[in-house]
DNA sequence: TTGTACGCGTTATCAA
DNA sequence: TTGATAACGCGTACAA
């Protein structure tokens, strides 16, 4: 900049206005420096200028996984929105694991991030965000209806979306509902899908079966291996709850394998809506989540928190929907009987 | 920093030295710095000491979207390699679009990335990407197989890996091979799989027909629509090649819902080899591409160009495999006859 | 082992 | 409308 400054026989003050107030520059020496830019291939360097300015304009976001499209969808999102406000997007994964999350957290914090977007968190790193928002970093939580008051989030009810899915199971007369479920034991999102399915167990006088319940990472193989574990037991699931479509997908596959019909020897719903449930045979029944407007009202808002007030608390609870295909059927005593 | 150095009564240097290059600070001076950098929440500036030392620790990373697994897999790989390399990650995405691929180059540019890792890049690009090259920012282009020996790049042959899918297609005694296609008119990658295909009928002595290729996004919808129109061809084919997985999962479910049978009345073969594809019913016939591997190898490539010489050129090609599941079977006249 | 002085590329402030 | 100066938070060279 002081170079050309000096070719244009101004002050690195006066190119500086060429670029973030032209209007300030006579019109003359504007198009002089702006031409002497382009002659000597200048490149505005935004990170000194966000240096300069005490204020950046780079917001980062935390995924568990890019692999999976759920969060790609959030992604483009935040990405998108981001483009239009002038931010640059800085990502990281943490493979739910709870040390890596907060190696990247603290990595961004030193980058100076203006922001932080987090696609749900593990458990234990709530104290931590919540001194990165008192240290001025605004933070908000995707996929997610927090319970805690002082913490922004653009989400949705995972207990309500898990709830209904269950009960909706229930009115088709199932009551042996087996349940492949997502890291719960890490992260709050898995957890109120868990707790989702056995209240509306409870409230529907089915008692909880802990052996119905499986763990797994929501990968296609954790899905197979985790509906092979269900099909081989005694008591076998009459409905199958996936609390997310991979799950549900991989388990599809173990139960094709085994000679089953979905939905006639066994139902089957998913989470999520991933875009391949549609299209999986037969189509997934499953609970629709908004990825990709949730990214951008995440960033939107985030992007307002930052030029507001960052300590504002911000929660946008977005609807789900039950997305009813062709994976689920009533619960018929006679067939089941006959398979076992 | 100040501050501290202020608090410990020592200067700013030292403090800065306690981070960088803690042996040489005698022992005493470093643990009382330390302590008092914890009891103030003092956070290392990055950015700052990226500015001062004249060197960066972001790398930008482009890709068409990330809702697409296939480079799910590459962000993940680049990302890990990253984190144990100290850089982080600035992404974007260019929706095939040849602007927005340009705005997002100049932004990363004005954000001073160390480097930049492109999924292929849209045509129109290149001159601009040698710009950046030339001034200093070395780019790596993964997923293809460049021509042009002046450019880096981490990929597989594209063209290589389409000409044997198709030539496998034609062992099968196939000749009427449909092939649904990615933006080839915008990316190379695709333009390469094309060619492929082309060569393979040629080689065969199969005339080309235009009227058998269809070019789409590869998304699900696009992949059934395009198979829809292949399907109420007069000439109809027996096979079909997708040269993306989601295309051939969505063209699946347009032959599904025609009544026909996957391989039996028409055999699909798909590219990527996307987890999903070995879970498919039938199982995907495709071509296995080394995602993650080649984000790893990638950044770890583009951080050794940063290091040591930045116009240096590299190029791996990886290899990829032709993965026979169960979508294709040997064309038998009387079949597709008795269909039409 | 530690400190001083200066520079990185930009912007804000104030004065002209 | 323009410029001089200081500052942003850090690293490096050199000196002590």
């Amino acid at each position: 900049m002081k170079d050309i400054a000096l070719l244009a026989g101004v002050s690195a003050t006066t190119v500086s206005r060429v670029f973030h107030s032209p209007n300030l520059v006579e019109s003359g020496t504007r198009e002089r420096v702006l031409h002497i830019c382009k002659q000597n291939q200048y490149v505005y360097n935004a990170t000194a200028g966000d240096l300069s300015r005490k204020n950046s304009t780079v917001v980062g976001m935390i995924v568990p996984t890019t692999r999976n499209s759920v969060f790609g969808d959030s992604i483009q999102g935040v990405q998108e929105k981001a483009q239009e406000l002038g931010y640059s997007i800085m990502i990281g994964h943490s493979n739910y694991d709870n040390s890596a999350e907060r190696k990247l957290l603290q990595r961004f914090r030193e980058r100076q991030v203006a922001g932080l977007i987090l696609a749900g968190f593990t458990f234990g790193q709530e104290r931590f965000i919540k001194s990165l928002i008192e240290s001025g970093i605004p933070c908000i939580v995707t996929s997610e209806r927090l319970d805690d008051s002082s913490m922004s989030y653009v989400g949705y009810d995972n207990f309500k979306a898990a709830y209904s899915m269950t009960e909706y199971l229930i009115s088709l007369k199932h009551r042996r509902i087996g349940l492949m479920i997502g890291p719960c034991s890490k992260m709050n999102r898995a957890k109120k899908r868990l707790e989702g399915y056995k209240l509306a167990l409870e409230d529907h006088g089915i008692p909880y079966d802990p052996s119905q319940v499986i763990e797994r990472e929501p990968t296609l193989i954790d899905g197979k291996e985790a509906m092979g574990v269900l099909l081989s037991l005694k008591e076998r699931p009459t409905a199958v709850f996936a609390a997310s479509d991979w799950l549900a997908i991989g388990g599809l596959n173990a139960i094709k394998e085994r000679g089953l019909r979905v939905p006639e020897d066994i139902s089957l719903a998913g989470f999520d809506d991933i875009d391949v449930a549609a299209y999986s045979d037969p189509p997934l029944t499953t609970i629709r989540i908004p990825g990709y407007e949730m990214g951008r009202i995440a960033m939107r808002a985030l992007a307002e928190m930052i030029k507001n007030d960052k300590s504002e608390v911000r929660q946008y609870c977005l609807e789900t929907g039950l997305i009813v295909r062709e994976s689920c059927a009533e619960f018929r005593n006679n067939v089941t009987t006959s398979l076992e």
